[in-house]
DNA sequence: CGGTCCTTTGAATTTCCTCAAACAAAGTGG
DNA sequence: CCACTTTGTTTGAGGAAATTCAAAGGACCG
């Protein structure tokens, strides 16, 4: 009941409530969070690095009057806390039911290089992004998200979105209407199927591809 | 005469000739970059840094179609190289005149440790570059540039721009002549006084911090 | 002094946003 | 199992904001 219908268009005052799950800080387990609950904590240090197990989470921004900026999209098997940084007003979310497995913070080298090595992916994606969202048209940016999204879940024929028009619309810059009739345009020219709105057959690969970029 | 006139709008085919300067390589040692010089070599080794002791540096991507996003403007004083992923179509140009020292990249724990917080840093800035190119009208992302150049000048009642219309308007997403315009409105509501293009004077600091939220 | 590049301004157009309404899907309680 | 509510999505109409196209002025340089 908070965070869900945030939107930059639909704003909102105060921030989202913080939920702490059970176990949350105790490495090299597995913490569970239901759809919709938040995974920093307030006070966390940053440093924390968090391996998603299955689900989906997203990291954003506010500003002040409510506009909100999604920074990324993790889904299961990806690596991330580099973007966390919770002195700036930064909020990470389960999307969907989640598992995250907190990694140690040691500071032997191994770690070190594996940290070093996610904050250079982590800079390169938000750089991409900025990209996308400083120049491209609606339906360029979606045609990039979708297809960013086909190959990180590794089927470049079909995508299963854990988020809504909302998150959509706040990661690529842009209201949920001009998702959807973004959406539309690539339905009418033949490019995606609908199956439901959560679930997208991709027809056309090559066009897709050539209008993301 | 090559990247000087590049926009997004105005397009341009290629992408801008690299240029190393003499001792560029040599570590500990001051390279000096003319105007619209290029300062990444296209093979260089990414985790090189670079401190700039005059002058002024820009970090930028293209889309194949010449597109450009500037993704950062580094000042006097200022350490960059994070962004900097050569094997991304990525450059670094000198918008002025500019002295770079160039850092070891050495394997101790000081360098280790710099480089991190360096890479934190450029995440943070990279993040909340995103909220404003995607999240904010054109007359606040210029507000939200200019108090950022006032600070980092060290003068929060005049700046100097290094960069030109075309540079700001590819770093906010915007073109140049709305630019032209926010600049405009700025000036139309005795926010700030253009002494000359390059030579801005902030005449009320509050309203413009206001508006860059 | 002529040329080039940068900047500003105007007018027309395009794109995206806002507001509104209807529909769909999913959950709740009787 | 069915009304009812809530949340999310789609679509339309109108308006606002930014872009595009065009032109003119200004600064700098050879």
């Amino acid at each position: 009941m908070y965070a869900t219908a945030l939107s930059s268009t639909r704003r909102v005052a105060g921030v989202p409530s913080i939920v702490s799950a059970p176990g949350f800080s105790r490495p090299q387990q597995i913490s569970l969070f239901s759809a919709e609950s938040g995974i920093y904590a307030q006070g966390e240090r940053s440093g924390a690095l968090y391996r998603i197990e299955f689900g989906a989470v997203r990291i954003y921004r506010l500003l002040a009057d409510g506009r909100r900026q999604v920074v990324a999209f993790h889904l299961a098997g990806e690596t991330f806390g580099f973007e966390a940084n919770p002195s700036h007003s930064f909020f990470a979310e389960a999307m969907v039911r989640t598992g995250v497995r907190t990694l140690n913070h040691s500071t032997n080298d191994e770690a070190a290089s594996e940290l070093m090595a996610l904050a250079l992916r982590s800079m390169i994606r938000a750089q991409e992004h900025l990209l996308v969202v400083g120049r491209q048209s609606a339906v360029e940016k979606l045609a990039v998200f979708l297809v960013d999204m086909a190959e990180r879940q590794g089927d470049l024929d079909h995508i299963d979105l854990p988020m809504t028009r909302i998150d959509i619309g706040d990661y690529l810059g842009m209201t949920i209407e001009t998702v959807s009739r973004s959406f539309a345009k690539l339905r009418d020219e033949g490019i995606v199927r609908l199956l439901n709105a959560r679930s997208v057959e991709i027809i056309k690969p090559g066009r897709l591809r050539r209008l993301s970029r």
